[in-house]
DNA sequence: CTGACTAAGTTTTTT
DNA sequence: ACTTAGTCAG
């Protein structure tokens, strides 16, 4: 392979990245031009071309699917030829998981430490707030999660953490409390893994020296997702040789809730003066209309510098704006869609992704999806990892690994139940403490009969055999492979028999513990440690087959890096995209400037994953939005998204967006789902009784205008139904701002 | 200690 | 509407 086969079919501006000297470089990518393949070229360009050894290449993603695409497209180039030995590809989690277990001599905790992922942090927190007396109602162990995690994000540890006010000191109190409670079960949670590298590396200069001669090419996509540990860690790594090679694109950012910050962007470009900046700005994925309504959507965003997204291929079809009466509607606009399209020849069923906001709105989808009898593929809707039944089974094999792991010995110590209960529970951590040690450790003590244990003779003995079990699986631990281990704890515990409780819930269950088993496999010969850390930092079991032909509902957020011939983006109403928990400060009188000021940054990043939505379709985007839609069982009537708006209308066909929907279209459409309600199976028909309520239900909807007797004059931004209740938000001129008012004090203006 | 009831809380997601 | 964590009677 030779540099002109590297770069055949490339731009001079792919190009020009591909083979870019030494020294920092960064790359400013638009949608759809060709980031992803910029940088496998890159790397494969600096093997073949410029002889750099693999070895001393590590590529950084976010999500371990990149990884392995990337991966595969290297050996693609490259072929599996030896000259890729040692290339590390993997995620920033992933890579510190590894340094700090091969250095676990410079950090507090040990080789076997084990990672604890959301479940596992919320336990330790609400035992933290248990401990400290904090009262449950007032402390969501959730948001001081959030507050913990933000703190690590930015690298201060729990000793730094200055507090400003009474609030910040109960968070440091807390942080302080969560982070003890870690160390105690031995394990770290997922920002442990960069801060704690990143503190390795800033105390132990010669470790950073290595890792620095190691690692001379380091390459990171995604870079706008970067939050500050991240970025203090990929500058640290770069200090020596300072080949770091950056892909992103601000306009992509829409991670910032979990810490991401694209102003890492500009951070770089202040920390490296001297990089090489590259702009990819062809697009060649999309048709002109559709960048053109990508453009008029992000270009509302101020504080960016504009960007002119140009693409190749022909105007292809308008972007068709369908106003659907509610759900079911809309729904049934997608089916039908696919379905025609599919019978004209023009797609296949796997060309079309349906997206949306929230996961909670792809139920309406997959109803209508099955009463047509359409497969689908809903994609990373409930994480395999996260399910009760594989998180209790690891937690089995982490207690047999971590002796420390009091948060997996709770979890599992009664299931099934062995006759430990709470109050056997609580009696062996106040004589742990007493001890001075941990729960798991004093059970084992249990199994010396003389020791003298604050248990009565039934408690003693469940404890007790507990304990034998556990020691019996420890002794076996290194002679059995991460399976075969498995195998004896689900016959031991009786585990499967438990799941099994003649419901189909209970077969699935049971399936899932067999699938983890067959993961398992793939592990023989590998001590269960590496297992382990495996199963923490991988998402899902990647047996999900990818190729079959069939349209993929799929949220806003995980579609982004995916393209599709024909994209549906649907729910696109105020309250929904943008999400109400990000506007609801906008029109509140009482929020503070600073709260009006989030708010303002939380719709940009909704405004950008509209963006990212609408450049994942090739060739036709449809855009759906409901009159009337019901969620958390209300049922609420929202306006057209402020989005929609900014589309240019030249590119634009349907709906008219109109404040107020027509009645005879409503009328037009309540006709169409009804026929399309009468072809539903009878199995189906009392499911659906609820939900085809709402259609009559409510007298107002957003935009209409109204009278109320001491406000004068207002609009509605939305209705709901509470009961019998139809309560309806209205928006008044000046002081009065937004109010909640029940419909019948309520009269409707004409415009 | 278990099964049944009640209250609360439901954005996005990876690691 | 629906799950799920927490509380309480059997």
């Amino acid at each position: 392979m030779t540099t002109s086969a590297i770069l055949r079919g490339m731009n001079p501006q792919q190009c020009q990245a591909v083979t870019a000297g030494d020294g920092p470089v960064l790359v400013l990518a638009g949608p759809g031009s060709g980031k992803t393949r910029v940088l496998t070229h890159r790397i494969a360009y600096l093997v073949q071309e410029r002889g750099v050894r693999a070895w001393h290449i590590v590529a950084v993603t976010f999500t371990n699917k990149a990884a392995r695409e990337m991966e595969n497209r290297v050996v693609g180039l490259l072929g599996g030829s030896g000259q890729l030995d040692g290339l590390s590809i993997g995620t920033f989690h992933a890579l510190c998981a590894r340094i700090l277990r091969v250095e676990a001599d410079y950090t507090p905790l040990t080789r076997d430490y084990v990672i604890f992922d959301t479940d596992d942090q919320l336990s330790v927190m609400r035992q933290v707030i248990a401990e400290l007396n904090l009262d449950p109602k007032k402390n969501n162990p959730r948001t001081l999660l959030n507050a913990v995690s933000a703190a690590k994000n930015e690298l201060i540890g729990p000793a730094e953490y200055q507090p400003r006010d009474y609030a910040d000191e109960k968070i440091r109190r807390v942080y302080v409390r969560y982070d003890e409670l870690l160390r105690e079960n031995n394990a770290r949670d997922f920002d442990d893994l960069l801060m704690h590298t990143v503190q390795l590396f800033r105390e132990h200069p010669d470790v950073l020296e290595r890792y620095q001669r190691r690692y001379r090419y380091i390459l990171v996509d995604e870079f706008q997702d970067t939050n500050m540990a991240q970025y203090v860690l990929v500058r640290l790594l770069a200090g020596l040789h300072r080949n770091l090679f950056v892909v992103g694109d601000p306009d992509q950012s829409i991670y910032a809730f979990r810490g991401a910050d694209y102003r890492n962007v500009q951070r770089f470009r202040e920390d490296y003066p001297d990089a090489q900046v590259i702009l990819l700005e062809q697009n060649y994925r999309s048709h002109q209309a559709i960048l053109d309504a990508a453009m008029g959507v992000i270009d509302q965003n101020p504080d960016r510098p504009k960007k002119k997204l140009f693409s190749e291929r022909k105007q292809g079809p308008l972007i068709h704006v369908y106003e659907a009466y509610n759900e079911d509607d809309e729904a049934r606009f997608v089916v039908e869609t696919i379905a025609d399209l599919v019978a004209r020849g023009e797609y296949e069923p796997g060309d079309f992704a349906i997206m949306y906001r929230t996961n909670a709105q792809s139920r309406a989808l997959e109803e209508g999806f099955r009463r047509a009898n359409m497969p689908y593929r809903v994609v990373g809707a409930t994480a395999f990892f996260g399910r009760k039944e594989i998180k209790d089974v690891i937690a089995y094999l982490r207690l047999i690994h971590n002796p420390d792991d009091n948060v997996s010995l709770q979890r599992i110590i009664n299931v099934p139940t062995r006759g430990i209960g709470l109050k056997t529970l609580e009696t062996l951590d106040t004589w742990a403490a007493d001890l001075g040690t941990t729960a798991p450790q004093a059970l084992m003590l249990l199994l010396d009969e003389n020791v003298d244990a604050p248990f009565t003779g039934r408690a003693r003995h469940a404890l007790t055999a507990f304990a034998e079990q556990l020691a019996e699986w420890r002794a076996v631990r290194d002679q059995l492979a991460p399976d075969e281990l498995m195998t004896r704890v689900l016959n031991d515990t009786g585990y499967l028999s438990y799941l099994d409780d003649r419901t189909e819930q209970g077969e699935s269950r049971i399936e899932n513990v067999l699938e983890l088993r067959g993961y398992a496999e793939q592990y023989a010969g590998l001590p269960l440690s590496t297992f382990l850390e495996e199963v923490s930092l991988v998402s899902d079991v990647d047996t999900r087959d990818d190729d079959e032909n069939r349209p993929s509902l799929m949220t806003l957020h995980s579609a982004k890096g995916l393209e599709f011939p024909v994209v549906f983006i649907v729910g696109l109403e105020e309250n929904i995209l943008p999400h109400a928990r990000s506007i609801s400060p906008e029109r509140n009188p009482l929020a503070t400037a600073d709260e009006k000021e989030a708010a303002r940054r939380a719709v940009e990043e909704e405004r950008r994953l509209f963006y990212v939505g609408i450049t994942r379709a090739k060739d036709r985007l449809y855009l759906v939005y409901a009159t009337i839609r019901s969620l958390y069982g209300d049922s609420r009537a929202n306006l057209p998204s402020r989005f929609l708006y900014d589309i240019p209308e030249k590119v634009r066909e349907g709906a008219a967006l109109s404040r107020r929907a027509r009645a005879d279209r409503d009328q037009e459409q309540f006709q169409a789902l009804l026929r399309w309600d009468r072809g539903a199976s009878l199995e189906d028909r009392p499911r659906r009784a609820g939900s085809a309520r709402p259609a009559a239900a409510t007298r107002f909807k957003g935009g209409d205008l109204v009278w109320h007797s001491k406000y004068g004059e207002g609009v509605v931004l939305s209705v709901k139904n509470s009961g019998d209740m139809e309560l309806v938000d209205v928006l008044f001129p000046g002081d009065v701002g937004q109010k909640t008012i029940v419909a019948d004090f309520l009269k409707r203006m004409e415009e």
